[in-house]
DNA sequence: CACGAGGTGCGTCACCCGTA
DNA sequence: TACGGGTGACGCACCTCGTG
């Protein structure tokens, strides 16, 4: 499965074996080389033009990596492609927009390798909280245990029917918010998408330049 | 400085869809 | 099948910027 691949639900082994190099944005990440047999840290002299050429690469997604904010997760390759990992959105799966990733809780972990997780995490960061204002439990029920044995009165019924409004329309409201900060963070992701692979691209036709020099001069 | 156009964020409504 | 969450659509308020 690509890496960049935003049909499937990625998994923590699939996705490591599909990307040997793997970058974040936490200063001096472990670096693991495709056979996973040895590894260095970036920023570590490498030992061979192979190893300097992954890191020139590396190092040139991670710039663009670090310049913007949104912290999606990018993974190079040793042909040198950067691939995209879907955001590190820690929310959201984003589903609803055609085309989009699967947005997977992506952890850098302490042994240079992440970790991708299902778990969308702390989704509500304090708006939510405005739920528990007013609990369901102190509705009708409520008012009908005030006098068992007799119908709630109209103006009850009024006041409970104002209060699920009420409660309806704060609900909508935090729901409207939170999916509007959705929005703009899956339309940040797809710009840095952009970016990197606008990148990528560049690097790509330079490379092939480069190769196609020295094929002329051989030929000559 | 007043005014209109364009952009942005918000609240609300309506609808869809998954779930119990 | 009722209920609740997610989201598109709409209208409104506010801000910024260019123009006369």
């Amino acid at each position: 499965m690509d890496a960049g691949d935003a049909s499937q639900p990625m998994t923590q082994s699939a996705e490591y074996e599909q990307s040997p190099l793997v970058i974040c944005k936490e200063e001096n990440t472990k670096v693991v080389l495709p056979d996973s047999s040895t590894s260095t840290h970036l920023g570590d002299s490498p030992n061979d033009e192979d190893a300097k050429q992954k890191l020139d690469v590396e190092t040139s997604a991670r710039n663009i990596f670090n310049n913007n904010n949104a912290g999606p997760f990018i993974s190079v390759n040793h042909s040198g492609g950067v691939q995209f990992i879907p955001c590190q959105q820690r929310y959201d799966t984003f589903t609803s927009w055609p085309g989009s990733p699967i947005m997977q809780y992506a952890v850098h972990s302490s042994n240079g390798t992440y970790i991708v997780s299902e778990d969308k995490g702390q989704a509500t960061t304090g708006g939510m909280s405005g739920y528990q204002v007013s609990s369901p439990a102190s509705g009708l029920s409520q008012a009908m245990d005030g006098s068992p044995g007799s119908l709630p009165s109209p103006q009850q019924l009024t006041e409970e029917a104002s209060r699920k409004r009420e409660l309806r329309l704060m609900k909508n409201r935090e729901a409207a918010r939170e999916c509007r900060r959705k929005k703009k963070e899956y339309v940040k992701c797809l710009e840095n998408r952009v970016a990197v692979l606008e990148k990528q691209n560049k690097t790509l036709i330079e490379e092939l330049k480069a190769l196609k020099d020295i094929y002329c001069h051989k030929t000559e």
